[in-house]
DNA sequence: TATGAATGAGGTTTCATTCAT
DNA sequence: TATGAATGAAACCTCATTCAT
């Protein structure tokens, strides 16, 4: 390993550390409210630094999903050519989608946050590809499987984005809102249950009778 | 009608006029970006006024979200009581859901981003009371519906109100979840379709085979 | 008594009842704190109205200042002529200072206050006219008391201006001191007392050995 | 010195030129009227920088007077234990509020001010220890010369805590009365000349005959 | 590369004052 | 005379970002 490549790697290390204390400060705080200062604290670093790697805060924050985004897409790609049914490999898709929630709760709304009005025109075109890809990357491990599906003759004859869509979707929303209710009531650990209800039904729904 | 009834009057029109304007500048700008004197200049009112209506910017932003729970609440309570079969009267949910869609298409992400982390632990007890009235209102309109399918035959026997809460995560999640790519692959009106899809999907997983 | 000196009358009446709720809300929050609706609200009136009787809320609280320096004034006045001995004269000074601290503990502060810096240049002429009067007037009437005696013997014979400036920067200094201390040590009712010993180096201080 | 010590040193010369600036801005404004720009400007500071040293206005304001009564402590004490007579003691102790008058004619009622009513109980308590902790040890080292004074037998046997306050009180209101009837009259220097009458009479006052 | 003190634009909010009724 | 809704200027304060070291 040369010393250019070393560099490299002791970079990409510190940007990661920066990552992950911004992680931490997002999810208490959420966008606003977290300081640039409070999260290079986090880092032990100095607010300065942070500027060194990151553009702004907001590049920051976008690399927070990004990096969610690029481990569901793997995850999500890895489950494919398993060599399970498609039923189990949509049971995983589900599982893929709690453990994301596991690792950071406030993950998804920022996933959905992410492109929606308040958030950039700002971000530099190499991130918004980033964005893109490992978007579509992960969306399309998902339309494989449900292609898979219909191939098989095990699912209905739908149009596969659309399916892959819903799955999705309705992982991602049925977390979301079983989140923000445990916060409303005070309840706890339903999103897991809900969550096997969702792809109870699903699953059920996409079969072909 | 008594001149107090007529001052009445006037206060809440004037109050609904504010939230109209506040969701048009929400909606572009998002919660931090939009400023005070731009709602206020929308609205035709200088800064000061708004906070005669509303005690600060967070419960103003609240203020929407409890609007749009009020109707969607109501809506789907109307739809419990229609002489229609189970199925339509889900299939009516998802129309409301498209209807809320269609009026903003940013007020979903914020009923999820309400209670979620950053917004407020700041919003007057009335306020937070009125927010989970709302909400187990339409959750509770859900349900009922659900447990009419299962108690017909027509449904599996599963715990309703997590039933419930698949259908209402499914839906808004699809409507984010479409909605979050359309702006990122400047597609447009796949919403309603991928919406239809979502519920021939669960309306079939949901019955009993 | 005519239409017109009856309606002066209500007029004069409803002054002093603005300036009795002023009183209230200066002495708890601050002249700064207090803000108009609350003075209005205390004295039952809407905002409007006290700019009917009172220029600005600067010379309303100026009013209350006035309204005590006037008392102030006619009470010390009261004293000059009174068939007792100077000690007592100057006893009764006190006595005078005692009372306005008891009726609000704060309007010596403010009398001081008033035209040191941030008090107004904007006050009208009338109104510094008066203030200047009513000053004068109480500072004239403890330099009669002085006066007498230096002139019956009793006192030594320095300016009497400047004795009648010491006994009451002294007497008001006192109470503004021992009352400051009342707020940061929790201890009460030492005012009183500490002015009568005030009183006793004073009077004997003045006294011809 | 080391680099640390050195940027300790830098940030303390820094905190002080900003209260020399607050110092200013305040004596000519008082506390309301004066702007965090005003005061920036006057340290050729932008207002951000301010909030590094000071948790916000009224803690800089208080900071003033924290520092006023920390040199009046200091001066005050040192008198205590000079090989001089009681009598010039407390002739140093009026020089003293002279001096303070001197320095900023103003200061003085902001310490009166500093706890009544309006003034702060946002301070942090680390302040209010300060403000405690330098008020007595002033306050104790009159105590202690007046006790000094009885216990020589040159003093009347009152509480001396009560003639300390007399002391005190005396001194700081001639300065502000006089002080404040030199702004109406236009009057000036009268304030060292009826603090030395006061002087005059006190001490004799104090005496036993 | 790292620092962190300084910046200064800009936001929210308050509130004395006005004016149409 | 009385109202009170509306005003809008102005203040405090925050914090992302910069730059000299």
């Amino acid at each position: 390993m040369g010393i250019h490549e070393r560099k490299q790697r002791e970079k990409e290390r510190r940007r990661d550390d920066i990552i992950a204390a911004a992680r931490k400060v997002f999810s208490v705080k959420g966008f606003n409210s977290a300081t640039m200062e409070e999260i290079a604290s986090a880092a032990e670093l100095s607010p300065g630094t942070l500027y060194l790697y990151f553009k702004n805060k907001e590049e920051l924050h976008t690399s927070l999903s990004i990096n969610i985004l690029k481990h569901l897409g793997t995850e999500i790609k890895q489950v494919v050519h398993q060599d399970i049914s498609v039923e189990e490999k949509i049971e995983r898709f589900r599982d893929v989608f709690i453990d994301v929630y596991d690792y950071d709760a406030n993950i998804l709304i920022n996933l959905f946050h992410l492109q929606s009005g308040e958030t950039l025109q700002n971000l530099s075109d190499e991130v918004m590809e980033q964005l893109k890809k490992y978007s579509s990357q992960a969306h399309g491990a998902i339309i494989a499987v449900v292609k898979e599906g219909i191939d098989t003759g095990l699912f209905i004859d739908e149009h596969p984005a659309a399916m892959a869509d819903v799955i999705w979707g309705s992982y991602a929303g049925v977390v979301l809102w079983v989140d923000s209710k445990r916060l409303l009531n005070d309840q706890k650990d339903f999103v897991r249950s809900t969550l096997r209800t969702a792809f109870k039904i699903i699953i059920q729904g996409m079969k072909v009778k």
